[in-house]
Parts: structure tokens; C-alpha cells; sequence
RNA sequence: GGGCCUCUAGCUCAGUCGGUAGAGCAUCGGACUUUUAAUCCGCUGGUCCAGGGUUCGAGCCCCUGGGGGCCCA
């Protein structure tokens, strides 16, 4: 327990709004709890609310890379409201953002979306059959849906509705006023060295580049490359807005065509008429105070809306790390809106086990929705709650996931006994709940990779499945399938999609005809017996179908083989141990076309009496 | 060219504030009528990348070098 941060929280609930009077007496110690700290302590000298911020573009699938931009600012947000302390989550839906290019191998969209790049997001049309309105819309209610599920509480906000509802009207003249002294700022991070001076002293008071060797500016061919780097690349490497024509921080959209293939040519700083030239041969000149259809460039929107909606905590991926990324210039800038750069780690990349790095680009990237078809919304929060976002960490959807959910298995053993540590302890309430509620569990939680196992050999059928399962744990046992769900669910489509070709077990559609016609006397005399007893303790096989029934049989045969009665308690006994083994591999290979398997009374179980004979029967 | 991250047991990784190096898996041994793809217990296993520094004390902090990954130019 940390006694310091709860007199902390404490003193500042008395400045911010209380939202809650049930306040855990635990609290929680890991990374989450020290960036509320920091968190909260910068709310409270700056005399704001606590505001986490997401920003999301729905330029394509929203994937469980991304995901790390909302979980990072809910937990803390949600850290925030377990001590008491109102906090805001907002996600920011940057569907203004240009369209820039047609992401391969998304189903329902093909080359003839070539013809949008260059319009906001939400002037794209959706993918074929989208019951949406826009590009933006079909991604960010696939999304949505997700972060519902997983228990995410947020507020959103539409950058097309701020921009066309002219929210931002103030703000953009302002940029407009002073774009001088923007560009200035922007220059600074322009040149080769000055960018190394930035990057050299992270941390440090002063402005970066500013009274350093004079630099040469970039050359042309570098500005080129730059240009056509940020072309391809993500927000942090977005156009600044500079031009051969003197800078502008603001791009318009173009009336007539749509895109933002447009040129500022001329700004009164008096009337506000802006005149502009599109690639398409448009021009025209409008009145910025009243014009609603365009936007600020990227490295000047971001630290605006900082501003606007006053952020404390607002997390970045990896990519604005570099010298004169959007976050870096965000610091500058950030004061002549008003407001500061918030508080916000690097978060690092997710990846997908065994699969290239994600990029929405690439169209088939895995999404939280897949995710959550194969575990529950518990395990997908815990893999972002148990790593401090500078570690990179991959989601596996192949059998590790079975090793994923043993640990979080043993987590649950650890933390009802009270054996687990703090910082594991709070993932696993972070994981498991928010402030104000837990997240639904399994009743009756089988390990995963026992369940996908019996999945696997009772294909669907539910009524073994529970057979089997009941006869697990007597102690503790199951009455129906529904205490198994929703994690059931979840292996049933594993199993379904992602089980190895390998690891499967496929019951043979016939007798293996040529396999049979070669068995030795030996052979077929134990298959017989197995069938059909030996007249004396080992009966039919059909009179003790049952998990214990089926061990006596199986284990039984090759001991009366050898001489010893069908229950007689064996030790030590190496021949015996053989006859054992090739026994069940000849069942195996009869069975299932393979020298090993799941255990053969549940094997057996699963296929049924009649299946059973008709493969054994010589 | 610049920056960020990372290197700990065979593998995947924890290691919080600087205080006697940990877990899971694998291997090996054992138990359960069981050499099986569901159970349980135990053993083994480390030059914490290398070198230097700070410190009573460094896996952790600082410097230099190396390997790997990523971002930017």
C-alpha cells in the first residue's frame, strides 16, 4: 500500500469533483498508478479537470496496435476514477484527416477508391456493404464496437463536426495571425542539426536547435524525400504546411473536387480572405471567418486541440520519438494556444506473433474484434495493463494463447489466496474491472487448453463436451455448458480458425482397411478384446462407456495379454509398459491416423461406440 | 546521418525505490491402475551482452563499446 498517494488523492479530491464515494482501500501500485500520480498532481496545478486523450485515425482497420493509443489513457483515466477523482477519456476521431491511400486486401473495396485520396475521411465512401455512412464511419463503429466490450467509458469527438461546425473558427484565425511565428518554430526542427541537437538532450529546459552551429537548411532533394516520406507515413510525419508561396498552417479543401490537393496563394490577416488553387484548376478566394471546410495541418491541429480541450495525459506511439516529430514541435507550439504539451509516454508497438509489423495500410491486420473472438475481454485488457507501454509485447493467436491463459489462470489462483505481487495483483484488477464495475467473467473457468482439446475431438457436440467435462473434477462439477461461457466461446472459435492443421485430430471416416489386413493375431486379439471383452472381468466395451469405464478397458487389455488380472496394480513392469505403448499407438493410427493423441478414453468418449467398432473391426 | 527501445535460465519473459537473481514452458525425476496432447509434486539450470564509473551495496544509476528491433531524416 502506498500511503503517500492516497493522502495525495485525498488532498486533491477536495479540489476536483468527487465522482465517487466508493474508493478501494487498496491502491493499486504499478505503472498506472505512478502516471495518475504525475497525472493528477499536474491537474491540480494547472486547476483543470483530468483529461486522457486518445486519437484515432479511421484511415482502414483500427488493430490491436492502435488499441495501445485508447487502453493507455483508459487505465489511467480509470486509475483516476478509482481514487475518486472525476476524469475525462476522450477519444478524438481524426475522420477530417485526408484519405491517403487505398488499403490492399480489405474485403468490399477495390482500386476504384483511388479516386477519393485527398478528401477527408468522412467523404470516403464505406467499404461495399457497410451499412455506414463513411470510410470513417464503417472503421470507427467496428471499432467501437470493440472498445464497448472491452469495458472502455469515453467521450468521443468528431474532428469533421468540430471543423465543419466551425469550432475551431478562433483557433484557426489565430494560427492564420501568427503564422510567422508558427513557421519560426517549425523551422527550427527543419534542419538536419538542429533536429540532432533536439533529439540529443531529451528533457531539457531550453528550445532545442536555438543557439546552436548554424545549420543548413535541407536540400533539395531531402525536402523531397521528406515530402514524400510524410506522403506515405503516419501523423508524425505529416506536412507542416510550409510552401514555396510563403506558410500557411491551414489547408482548405477544395470546393468543387473535394481533395485538399490545394495551395494557400494569398491570406489578409484584415478581412480574412483566403485565396487558394487546386490541382483540379479550381480557385477561388473565400473568407476564412466563415469558411468551414478545411483544416489546420497536422502539427499545428494537435497542439490546438490540447488546448481546446484543455489535455493533461495524451499517449504517443513510437514514431514521434524522432527529432521533430508532431509531439516534439507540439511542445513549442502548444503555449500559443495556452496550454502545454500534456504528460504522454511513448507507447511501443504491438505485434501479432509471427506476423509482419501492422499497418492499417496493409488492410488485413488483425483487429480488437478478432481478439476478441478467441479470449475474453479480461485477458485482451490484461496483455495491455501488465506491460508498461515502453515495452513492445506480441498477442499470439496460435497455441500460445493456451500458455497465455494458464497464466492468467494461475493469476486468479494467486490473488484469491492473496499470494500475488502489487503490480501483478493491480493488472488483474485492471484487467478484470473499471471503476465503477466488473467486466463479465466465466462462471466456471477450464483450463483453455483442456477445453480446446475436448473442443477439438467432440466437434461441436455439446452434450459430450459437458459429458467429459463433468467428469473432470467430481469434486467441483459442471452442470451446464453456460458456466463455462463466455471463455467456451472463445475456444470453440480458436478452434475453429486458428488450431494447427497438426494439432487437430481428425477421426478417420473408415477403417483403415490396409492397416487391419496387416495386424498381427496379437493385434487383432487385443482389438477384440477391447471390443468385445474376454468373456471374464473385461466386458464389452459398450457396458462400461464411460471416462473410468473406458481407463479399465484400455489399460486392462494389454495387462490380461500378458497375463495379469484386467485391475491388477502393475509396478515397474517394462514389458508390460511397451505392450502398453504400441497398443495405443495401433488404436492411434486405427482411430485417428496418427501415433499419438488425446487420451484414449476420451478419445474414445468422443467418438462414440458405434464408430469405434466399425474402426476396429478387422 | 540522428533518435528511441532492447539484451536476465535451453525458450518466452518478470524483476517496482539501488538491498541475498525469479516465474512459466521445456528437460529430467517422481506420484496418480497411466511412457498417451487433461492432473499434481520436485530437481536441475544464470559471466543479468562486454568493459569502465558512482555507491557500503548495481540486473537496476552514469559513460564507452557490441548485438538485435523500430522510428525518423
Amino acid at each position: 500500500m502506498r500511503h503517500d498517494h492516497r493522502r495525495a488523492g485525498g488532498r486533491v479530491g477536495h479540489r476536483l469533483a468527487i465522482t465517487s464515494t466508493v474508493v478501494s482501500d487498496m491502491q493499486l501500485d504499478d505503472w498506472v498508478s505512478r502516471i495518475a500520480d504525475e497525472v493528477i498532481a499536474e491537474a491540480q496545478r494547472l486547476g483543470s479537470p483530468v483529461v486522457c486523450a486518445s486519437g484515432l485515425s479511421p484511415s482502414g482497420p483500427i488493430h490491436l496496435g492502435n488499441l495501445r493509443e485508447v487502453m493507455t489513457p483508459h487505465l489511467v483515466a480509470d486509475e483516476v476514477r478509482r481514487r475518486g477523482i472525476a476524469a475525462d477519456h476522450l477519444i478524438s476521431w481524426d475522420d477530417y484527416d485526408r484519405f491517403r491511400r487505398v488499403p490492399a486486401g480489405l474485403d468490399g473495396v477495390d482500386e476504384s477508391w483511388a479516386e477519393h485520396i485527398g478528401k477527408p475521411l468522412t467523404s470516403v465512401p464505406p467499404p461495399h456493404g457497410s451499412p455506414h455512412r463513411s470510410w470513417a464511419a464503417h472503421f470507427r463503429a467496428q471499432c467501437e464496437e470493440s472498445l464497448n466490450e472491452l469495458g472502455i467509458d469515453y467521450r468521443s469527438i468528431s474532428q469533421t463536426e468540430q471543423y465543419t461546425s466551425g469550432a475551431y473558427t478562433e483557433q484557426i484565425l489565430f494560427a492564420m495571425e501568427h503564422r510567422a511565428q508558427i513557421d519560426k518554430v517549425l523551422d527550427q526542427y527543419r534542419t538536419l542539426d538542429a533536429a540532432a541537437a533536439a533529439g540529443a538532450k531529451p528533457g531539457n529546459g531550453g528550445t532545442p536547435g536555438k543557439g546552436g552551429k548554424p545549420a543548413p537548411k535541407l536540400s533539395e532533394d531531402e525536402a523531397a524525400a521528406a515530402a514524400a516520406a510524410a506522403e506515405g507515413s503516419g501523423a508524425a510525419a505529416e506536412d507542416d504546411g510550409s510552401a514555396d508561396g510563403g506558410y500557411y498552417p491551414y489547408k482548405p479543401y477544395c470546393t468543387v473536387c473535394g481533395r485538399d490537393t490545394t495551395t494557400v496563394t494569398g491570406y489578409d490577416d484584415a478581412t480574412t480572405e483566403l485565396s487558394y488553387s487546386c490541382a483540379c484548376g479550381h480557385s477561388e478566394t473565400v473568407l476564412l471567418k466563415d469558411f468551414r471546410h478545411g483544416k489546420l495541418v497536422w502539427k499545428v491541429d494537435w497542439p490546438m486541440r490540447w488546448a481546446y480541450e484543455k489535455v493533461i495525459f495524451e499517449p504517443s506511439g513510437v514514431d514521434h520519438q524522432s527529432p521533430g516529430s508532431s509531439f516534439e514541435v507540439g511542445k513549442d507550439l502548444a503555449p500559443l494556444f495556452g496550454w502545454q504539451r500534456p504528460i504522454g509516454p511513448m507507447y511501443a508497438f504491438v505485434g501479432i506473433k509471427g506476423m509482419a509489423k501492422m499497418s492499417s495500410s496493409r488492410g488485413r491486420v488483425p483487429v480488437p474484434a478478432d481478439a476478441l473472438q478467441i479470449m475474453e475481454p479480461a485477458l485482451v485488457r490484461w496483455l495491455y495493463a501488465r506491460r508498461r507501454p515502453n515495452q513492445s509485447f506480441d498477442i499470439a493467436f496460435d497455441a500460445e494463447i493456451q500458455r497465455l491463459y494458464d497464466e492468467w489462470d494461475a493469476l486468479q489462483r494467486r490473488v484469491s489466496e492473496g499470494a500475488a505481487g502489487p503490480a501483478e495483483y493491480a493488472a488483474q484488477v485492471r484487467a478484470s474491472s473499471v471503476a465503477d464495475r466488473s467486466l463479465p467473467v466465466t462462471p466456471h473457468p477450464i483450463s483453455y487448453r483442456t477445453l480446446a482439446s475436448i473442443v477439438d475431438i467432440t466437434t461441436g457436440d455439446e452434450d459430450q463436451l459437458l459429458r467429459i467435462v463433468g467428469q473432470l473434477d467430481p469434486k467441483d462439477p459442471v452442470s451446464s455448458v453456460d458456466e463455462l461461457r463466455p471463455r467456451l466461446d472463445c475456444v470453440e472459435h480458436w478452434v475453429a480458425t486458428r488450431m494447427a492443421a497438426e494439432d487437430r485430430t481428425v477421426v478417420r471416416t473408415g477403417p483403415a482397411t490396409e492397416l487391419l489386413a496387416a495386424a498381427t493375431d496379437e493385434q487383432r486379439e487385443s482389438l477384440r478384446m477391447l471390443l468385445d471383452g474376454n468373456g471374464s472381468e473385461l466386458s464389452a466395451v459398450e457396458d462400461g462407456w464411460t471416462l473410468e469405464g473406458l481407463t479399465h478397458q484400455v489399460y486392462g487389455v494389454p495387462k490380461v495379454q500378458r497375463g495379469f488380472a484386467a485391475d491388477q496394480i502393475v509396478k515397474g513392469d517394462k514389458e508390460l509398459s511397451a505392450a502398453q505403448r504400441t497398443f495405443f499407438v495401433l488404436l492411434y493410427r486405427l482411430l485417428i491416423d496418427k501415433d499419438t493423441g488425446p487420451r484414449l478414453p476420451t478419445l474414445l468418449l468422443a467418438i462414440g461406440p458405434e464408430r469405434v467398432r466399425a474402426l476396429l473391426t478387422p
